[in-house]
DNA sequence: TGAGTATTTGTCCTTTTTGCCAAATAGCCC
DNA sequence: GGGCTATTTGGCAAAAAGGACAAATACTCA
């Protein structure tokens, strides 16, 4: 398969965007930043589980988070993945 | 958390793209519709993986087939999901 | 230093995904 | 119908993902 290295990176974004919960984050942080409580009880479960799905999305580099005090505020790095949205939203319009 | 059906939908249409190999096979129906012998021979895997990556994609509604005698050829239904290899990669050089 | 708040990490368990092999199905041609 | 090709499906095992709880860490403020 060629440029396999390229697809598997690729692939490995697109994973980190691929839950609900964590394009719910995306969403929430294009509004504005936000800290790791807010967003758990936006999301309603557990403060250890919205870490780790924050941690997935830095760590794919779609987000970033700075220190505040002692809290962590995180934000959306490339808004450019909310034009996936849209291109999601079209497949399911020509499915109906 | 706020449309929570909308954002699951679009989480599992995005899981469908999330693998190497689904990516490799987007990209090579968007230059043209190819049968399950084809990408096999293309990837150098099992066609019966083949086969079961090609049901994800379409049942996620972002390939299609048509019968043709005894193959499946397969075609690219969206070729919007193409632009999101763009913003992944926009999200590497920012990182690099 | 010690209490209190915010966040992350370790551990465990359950569910899902991936890939192979073998078997089943579908359609063509003789 | 019978052989042939193309594709899909069943079943299994290994690996990865997701979520909850508890424990650890980090930082602030008195």
């Amino acid at each position: 398969m060629i440029d396999s290295e390229r697809y598997t990176y690729m692939a490995s974004v697109l994973k980190a965007m691929a839950h609900p919960t964590r394009l719910f984050i995306v969403d929430e942080l294009d509004k504005a930043p936000k800290n790791v409580s807010e967003l758990t009880e936006m999301v309603g479960i557990d403060m250890s589980t919205i870490s780790r799905h924050l941690s997935i999305l830095k760590h794919a580099g779609i987000i970033a988070a700075t220190k505040s005090n002692n809290q962590m505020i995180y934000r959306l790095l490339c808004p450019c993945v909310l034009d996936m949205y849209k291109c999601v939203l079209q497949i399911k319009e020509q499915e109906d």
